[in-house]
RNA sequence: GCCGGAGUGGCGGAAUGGUAGACGCGCUGGAUUCAAAAUCCAGUGUCCGCAAGGGCGUGUGGGUUCGAGUCCCACCUCCGGUACCA
């Protein structure tokens, strides 16, 4: 499959393996995408900025292969068409080399991951310089380095360090009102020192469990570590038992994606055991309204006087919105009432709804298995000891003992469960048992019963329900096997009939005007049904209006080695205090997470081996263990692109006047896997970072772009071994074989990548094809957001459209074929239109349509004998972006200038010359085309319908009589003839 | 399961509600060549037809509209995410 030009080294050929190497070597030794920031020698602060940012990657020991760089490519393209378009553009690249796929690698390569890391990003590196993109490489950072990761220990420090002002009303540069702001936790204590703020009920609540005159102590009564524990309960950052799933085999904690049905590992296939844990969090639930609002805010300040607002695909935004998971409703009281005297316990049971004008329709409750109703968490809420008379056996578990017993069975098998597969979970079989307990309905005064079931999580709301089986299909499920009662509270809009109704409609089933009840709702509509029942709640003190947010705080802590240690140490009081910085990650050879096979074998990080010199901390001349944890991968990338503004300052993580100058990011490209987590967090760290004023901007990121994948078949033997491509060819019916054995293969389409062997390193491809080639298929495959398929025909076409372009400008010989007469008119009218398409594609990052106008150009030029001057050097600009080596060649052999084509300015088009006297215009008649006609471009209706219904394809499909019934004219569009 | 996205010729794809298939690959025929590669020219959704022209056609089934790949409703299939892969 070798190209053939490769003997080809007469002087007129386009011998891209020499010109490519050629201007790789000249742009990196000449600087050429260097860019200048304040203070630097030759920084233009008139010119308009532009902050062109990839998504960095983590570098791994495979190396890049051809699926990976086409992000990249587009914003190498990008930022060289805003570069021309006079911006001065900064593009900075880096490695994300903390974190799991390094530490991975390292093990199953038994090296060290510092040692694995550093080799692997020399490999990243020169791979993404051999695909000529244009990086300013004196920016380049690696979240693993020292002088890296300091600051990312400083900037979790401003976290630890600050809490949340939910009340503080304040205004940004912009003139926007903000509700809530991060704050300095010195100002918090200081609060309290003075008197001005009291220890709150939830302080209290905390404090009980330390002192036992909680209920009426002051800040002034509580010792030093008392008051770091209340202190905790207000940091952005602050430690909290958390419920993970523990892997001891593998010693790791694992996601719920990582757990299969069956409650085992997916990587090993060993159990996994739910298990508290004491854990980082990030506050980030704080910032729910304002990371939801900013989305599409208007007037978020710049840093620089001006506004913007977020320029983001739809679907990105929705996909953030729906994480954020916000739903107003009420919270409602549900008297709890005693089993034995009937009478309502002191301490009443809530709910959240979403859905508070159900309220008529709520037959029974459940509470989740963690909740403290049944854990006897509150001796208020003791299940009784007997079943209440008449107890539905259906409803006692599989038990046939006491209410006791089979609630405690029931909550010790949820714990027990091995995590849930939600693929099984809504799908699967509701299970519950009746805690022997009834509730009333604070509306109807009715006894419903209370279950325990783990269909309700302690993660979301109250940790309880009120249960409405007519409206929801979760409790409907759970009505039906236990034979609950199911009472219809809301008429569908339309009529239909659906077994369960989940949607908004007209109350029915409820109180109705004119009876005495604050709560008539009956035929008003779900919104008013909704508005009424919370404010006649809120009166009677039953519930109020609450908002609830499916977004969880952010568990930050990893018990691994390789990742940023925190700048913490525990006080032997036992509370956390802050240590000098930076915190080096002490060098370990042994740096694996510590198995067992004994589910209770404590968790003891890798740091935890690391030695008394590195473990131990004196701070304040009291000696304390350091935190053994370590940040996960997120820490590093959530706020990297503000090192690349300033990556080399040893005194800030990035200085006050060059952010200003640089951020926010203008265009942020990368994978769709990122569209959620990573974006919310980074959002979240940059808010933290604005309110305590070390970045100018609200948002960091204004435009958000995800580029879809490169996937490839991949093949497989009869054995289902993978197949390395390299080593399939095909057969005359185009079915792969195996180009050694001649043994027929599987072929399937996957992911690209080292798994099914079915990647390529870019050099190999390069090599063959061409680097410009290369690019320029990647960006024609189809729209950057879509995945497509890899071809290796495919990209023949690109290497043809380059090589034609070389035809046209120069000859065999090497002597250029550029003609000193102007173009002539129909010539210069397709270039100026194409000059103003591909400019509007490149814009829109739609580089698979910008490159067909340019093939499109390219194939008008093949039958002239010399190319126009103005048309030759047009053609070269737009082409500069896309194929940046073969350009600066052209631009250079043709005379133009020498290696400084990237900095030539984007060619402009000249209106007058688009517009036509004529136009073409196709002929409907009932919507079918029956001809076309040519028409001057002003011709007026009545001259169109006389012209169009004498044609004779027309009156054809006309009636006899020749009447039509509408004439519809589009102007400069269609006509169509409704007979 | 839930959230988001995508389904158009043999293939990748194009198309502000206005001629479906731009551009590329592949294929067919021709030119050039001793021959081949490369290159150039022409053709190429499908069915009927010598042609002119016509029928059908954008995952499936409905709907809105003078007109639907595009908008609405209901499905099917595939892809991404689902909080400790990032």
């Amino acid at each position: 499959m070798k190209t053939q030009d490769q003997s080809d080294t007469s002087a007129g050929a386009y011998d891209f393996r020499q010109i490519e190497k050629h201007w790789r070597e000249y742009w990196l030794a000449h600087g050429t995408y260097r860019t200048s920031a304040p203070g630097d020698v030759g920084y233009d602060p008139a010119k308009p900025k532009c902050y062109v940012l990839d998504m960095f990657p983590y570098p791994s020991g495979d190396g890049l292969h051809i699926g990976h760089p086409k992000g990249y490519i587009a914003s190498d393209i990008y930022s060289r068409f805003k570069r021309m378009s006079g911006y001065n553009v900064l593009h900075p690249m880096g490695f994300d080399s903390f974190g799991l796929p390094a530490e991975q690698y390292a093990v199953e390569h038994n090296v060290h991951p510092a040692v694995a890391t550093e080799k692997s990003i020399d490999h990243y590196r020169d791979q993404l310089q051999f695909l000529g993109l244009g990086f300013d490489w004196d920016r380049e950072i690696a979240t693993s380095h020292e002088d890296y990761y300091r600051w990312t220990q400083w900037v979790f420090l401003q976290l630890f360090e600050s809490w949340y002002d939910a009340d503080r009303m304040w205004q940004d540069e912009g003139g926007r009102t903000i509700r809530g702001r991060a704050t300095p936790v010195v100002d918090l204590i200081a609060s309290f020192d003075s008197g001005r703020r009291r220890l709150s009920p939830a302080d209290r609540q905390m404090l009980a469990s330390l002192r036992s005159d909680a209920d009426d102590c002051t800040w002034a009564a509580l010792t030093e570590a008392q008051r770091q524990h209340v202190i905790n309960n207000y940091r952005m950052a602050y430690q909290k038992e958390v419920t993970v799933n523990w892997c001891p085999r593998l010693g790791t904690v694992l996601a719920n994606e990582e757990v299969t049905a069956e409650g085992r590992s997916e990587v090993g296939d060993f159990p996994v055991y739910k298990r508290p844990f004491r854990q980082w969090m990030l506050r980030i639930t704080a910032y729910a309204d304002r990371l939801l609002e900013d989305l599409d805010a208007k007037g978020l300040p710049d840093g620089r006087g001006g506004t913007f607002e977020l320029d983001w695909p739809e679907p990105i935004k929705l996909m953030q919105r729906n994480w954020i998971g916000r739903s107003g409703g009420g919270r409602v009281l549900f008297d709890v009432l005693d089993p034995v005297t009937g009478s309502a316990r002191s301490a009443p049971l809530e709910v959240f709804t979403t859905r508070p004008d159900t309220l008529f329709g709520a037959s029974f409750m459940v509470v989740a298995p963690g909740h403290p109703l049944v854990t006897g968490g509150d001796s208020q809420f003791a299940v009784p000891a007997v079943w209440p008379g008449g107890t539905d056996p259906r409803w006692q578990g599989d038990s046939t003992a006491d209410p006791r017993e089979a609630v405690a069975a029931y909550t010790q098998a949820a714990a027990q469960k091995q995590v849930d597969n939600r693929v099984a979970e809504d799908a699967k079989e509701k299970t519950g048992v009746f805690t022997g307990i009834f509730a009333s309905n604070p509306v109807s005064g009715v006894q419903i019963p209370i279950f325990v079931a783990d269909y309700v999580s302690m993660d979301y709301g109250t940790g309880a329900i009120m249960a409405v089986p007519a409206h929801d299909d979760r409790d409907h499920a759970f009505a039906e096997k236990y034979g609950l009662p199911i009472i219809q509270v809301v008429a569908a809009p339309s009529g239909a009939e659906e077994v369960c109704f989940t949607g908004e409609g007209t109350a029915i089933n409820s109180p109705t005007d004119g009876v005495e009840s604050a709560y008539a709702i009956t035929g008003l509509t779900t919104a008013e049904a909704r508005a009424k029942i919370v404010a006649a709640l809120e009166a009677a003190q039953l519930g109020a209006r609450a908002v609830s947010y499916r977004l969880r705080d952010w568990v930050f802590s990893r018990q691994r080695y390789w990742g940023e240690p925190f700048p913490l140490a525990n006080h032997p009081d036992g509370y956390p205090v802050v240590t000098d910085l930076p915190v080096l990650l002490p060098d370990m050879q042994d740096f694996k997470p510590s198995t067992s096979d004994d589910p209770d074998t404590p968790v003891t990080p890798p740091l935890g081996r690391a030695g008394q010199d590195w473990t131990q901390v004196d701070v304040s001349g009291v000696s304390c263990e350091r935190e053994l944890n370590v940040m996960p991968q997120w820490a590093g990338s959530c706020w990297y692109y503000l090192r690349f503004i300033d990556p080399h300052n040893e005194g800030a993580f990035c200085d006050a006047e060059k952010e200003r100058a640089f951020m926010p990011v203008d265009l942020y490209i990368g994978g769709a896997e990122h569209a959620v987590l990573h974006l919310l967090y980074a959002r979240f760290w940059h808010k933290v970072l604005f309110d305590l004023g070390h970045v100018s901007s609200p948002e960091p990121f204004k435009k958000q772009f995800s580029q879809g994948m490169i996937t490839a078949d991949a093949f497989t033997d009869a054995r289902g071994v993978y197949i390395d491509i390299r080593k399939v060819s095909f057969d005359s019916g185009g079915d792969p074989l195996h180009t050694e054995t001649g043994e027929k293969l599987n072929r399937f389409r996957g992911k690209m990548g080292k798994r099914y062997k079915n990647g390529l390193p870019p050099e190999e491809v390069g090599e063959e094809y061409g680097v410009d080639t290369l690019r320029l298929y990647e960006m024609y495959m189809g729209p950057l957001e879509q995945s497509a398929p890899w071809s290796m025909e495919g990209i023949r076409g690109m290497q043809r459209f380059l090589q034609r372009v070389w035809r046209n400008l120069v000859d065999a010989e090497g002597v250029t074929r550029i003609d000193t007469e102007p173009a002539p008119a129909e010539m210069r009218r397709l270039l100026h239109g194409t000059i103003a398409v591909v400019g509007e594609h490149l814009e829109g990052l739609r580089f698979n349509t910008a490159i067909a106008a340019l093939i499109k150009l390219n194939n008008e030029l093949v039958a002239l004998d010399r190319v126009p001057h103005e048309v030759a050097r047009t053609l070269l600009l737009m082409l500069a972006p896309l194929a940046p080596h073969a350009g600066e060649e052209l631009w250079s052999r043709c005379g133009f200038g020498l290696g400084d084509l990237a900095h030539q300015n984007w060619p402009t088009f000249d209106a007058n010359l688009l517009v036509q006297d004529t136009v073409s215009l196709p002929v409907q008649v009932n919507g079918k085309v029956r001809a076309t006609i040519e028409v001057a471009i002003d011709t007026s209706d009545t001259e169109l319908q006389s012209l169009v219904l004498s044609l004779e394809n027309v009156r054809r499909f006309l009636p006899e009589t020749g009447e039509i019934r509408r004439f519809i004219v589009v102007p400069g569009k269609i006509v169509n003839v409704v007979v």
